[in-house]
DNA sequence: CGGCTGATGGACT
DNA sequence: GTCCATCAGCCGA
């Protein structure tokens, strides 16, 4: 049976915290109806410390919530469309979070298909951190959600040791591209994890040049 | 399958 | 103004 994680779980390192959430479920309840995913890869962000976070140049209202105590949500919107959320990690006054970016559907699959009308198969239907997000029914009305709360409408469960039951063996990790190492070298940080070979996992696509 | 591009709006410089 | 922690649709192979 699995637990819903306390504060402790989530007020260590966001790699930490990163790890163990794969597998675990993310369960929504939305106009009465539960939908549950389980997690398959994620990304670790480390606030102040880290160029590629949101919260990188300091506090803004906008990622305020991120520099809140750990166990909420994080849901920011972006291009103009999108809702993509993380889990708030590390002490309070730290800004480090857990990206959610894809998943597999486990319960609630008709609810999810309503939101999800495009996707075509069902490994489409959370693959992607803003197909989750919208998977679940989701959007900034959810910034700020306390999950430690037993009434929330998103929950959070992993194994009864802390843990989404994914071996290490079974977890991949890579870099994100235009984040540079400590040693400017282009090097990135393997911040980016996923469970092994598993279809719902989105595939990486390396930030493109755009111009008009 | 992979590559390319428009959509669309808020945050931040 | 410019930059996005993106996605869907279209095109060609």
């Amino acid at each position: 049976m699995r637990i819903r994680p306390e504060l402790e779980f989530y007020a260590r390192d966001s790699l930490k915290v990163a790890r163990d959430l794969l597998g675990a479920h993310v369960t929504s309840r939305v106009a009465g109806t539960d939908t549950t995913i389980r997690i398959t890869e994620v990304e670790a962000y480390r606030g102040q410390e880290d160029p590629g976070s949101h919260a990188y140049r300091g506090e803004t209202k906008r990622t305020a919530v991120m520099f809140g105590p750990p166990g909420h949500l994080y849901v920011y919107f972006t291009y103009g469309m999108h809702w993509c959320m993380n889990v708030v990690c590390g002490a309070t006054g730290t800004a480090s979070a857990v990206l959610l970016r894809a998943g597999e559907v486990v319960s609630g699959l008709e609810a999810v298909r309503e939101r999800r009308v495009s996707a075509r198969r069902d490994i489409d239907l959370a693959r992607g951190p803003a197909r989750l997000t919208t998977a679940l029914g989701l959007d900034g009305s959810a910034n700020g959600l306390n999950l430690l709360s037993p009434q929330a409408t998103v929950q959070i469960t992993c194994e009864p040791d802390g843990s989404g039951a994914v071996r290490a063996s079974q977890i991949s990790t890579g870099g994100r591209v235009g984040v540079s190492g400590p040693g400017g070298d282009g090097d990135t940080y393997p911040w980016r994890l996923w469970i092994t070979s598993d279809p719902t996992v989105s595939q990486y696509r390396p930030g493109k040049v755009r111009r008009r």
